[in-house]
DNA sequence: ATATAATTCAACTAAATGGTTAAACCTAAT
DNA sequence: ATTAGGTTTAACCATTTAGTTGAATTATAT
């Protein structure tokens, strides 16, 4: 903690404003969240707030914009290393779990709030690189698939599969617990467990059948 | 629309603010939702809402006990018919879809005000019999592996990646859309084919190996 | 040191919002 | 018809909230 405010004497008060938005913004929502405790967090005077970011609405703008950025670019970067398919696929599933459920706040605002206003990828999706990304691993999969060494599936159906198993139990979690009746630490085991479940799944079910060898 | 007019002419106030109430708090959220609006679209005064419900706080636990409540009741409503595992598994995955596909602004909204707010499950899981109805389910897998007919994997773990494939791709539209450069017409008709997608992926992952009679 | 510009602040405004009140209005039952 | 009950309404209140203002303060350059 002393890290932190030493760091925000160094800060100057821009920086301080994005983060302190960026902690209720997504703690609250848009409409959850007010001005005067986006100065608090930030300790500073709500004018000084409007002095640097007009007003809410653009404020929001350029946090979301920062915020889904960052998340593309982290989930974007994952998948850059050479190795063969399966090694990629274990990999990527490992990563995305851990990035979902360290932060599955920022997924759930990001999400929430695009529901209510689907305008709001348009600008940044574009700026991340991250469709070119996602087309490396469609290609990946479409040439797995031509070279006979998995089955033949749709690689957004795959792609949709594999980011679903990885993604949903976060944004779900208080009513998995609920439905399975699982204490959070359960929870928790189950999803220490579940990069390799997901893997072994995922694998078992495109593998072509007659490769005996590797299955189990 | 003369249909919906003529129903509202014979339902009662109240009636009319539950319905009203239901569609701007799915709508906006809690902190989005005015109770302006709600009593403007159930064409009735501001106070008559504060007369049939207190406040915002007891009319938006009432409708969102009523929201979660039904959408619980059909979700674990659609296990009971007598069948075979697969032809259950199938079945359970294409109604989740449709389901999803037609009420995700309501699944988003439940998940979206669950995180804010954990306490609001507790009070209605338990009123559902919900937790029984996938109680069944978890009890089906682990026969079905227990008699060697599916591999082994934790029940708990393969229901998550069931209903994950089934809902997320619904609540992660808009940004799945961007990454993989999809129009709405083509999402919707890879969701077309998604039930046989998932069923099919999900029985090939699990099926027991040797099986080869019914692969492909 | 002084002038200039950037930054911060306390105090304010205007609009929106949740909630209240008291009177008016129905609608049965007597 | 009258009355007693629930129901509806317009007008109001108190609080919160986004946004403003103008003065004070701090840093920066001359």
């Amino acid at each position: 903690m002393a890290k932190k405010n030493e760091a925000r004497e160094e800060m100057t008060s821009e920086e301080k404003i994005i983060e302190a938005a960026k902690s209720v913004f997504i703690e609250r929502g848009f409409d959850g969240a007010t001005m005067q405790e986006i100065a608090d967090r930030a300790s500073i005077n709500k004018a000084a707030l409007h002095y640097y970011f007009r007003s809410k609405d653009k404020l929001f703008e350029i946090i979301f914009g920062v915020v889904l950025k960052n998340m593309l670019l982290k989930l974007g970067g994952i998948i850059d290393q050479e190795m063969n398919f399966e090694e990629k696929l274990e990999k990527l599933i490992t990563e995305y779990i851990g990035f979902f459920s360290t932060n599955y706040p920022i997924v759930s605002f990001v999400i929430s709030e695009i529901i209510k206003n689907p305008n709001l990828i348009l600008n940044v999706m574009d700026k991340t690189g991250f469709q070119e990304k996602i087309k490396k691993v469609i290609q990946m999969i479409e040439e797995e698939i031509k070279a006979g060494r998995i089955k033949n599936i749709k690689p957004q159906h795959l792609y949709m599969n594999i980011i679903s198993m990885c993604a949903f139990p976060f944004l779900a979690q208080p009513v998995l617990c609920g439905a399975l009746k699982l204490e959070k630490n359960q929870f928790s085991q189950l999803m220490k467990e579940r990069p390799k479940v997901v893997s072994n799944f995922i694998l078992d079910s495109i593998r072509v059948k007659g490769d005996g060898l590797r299955a189990k």
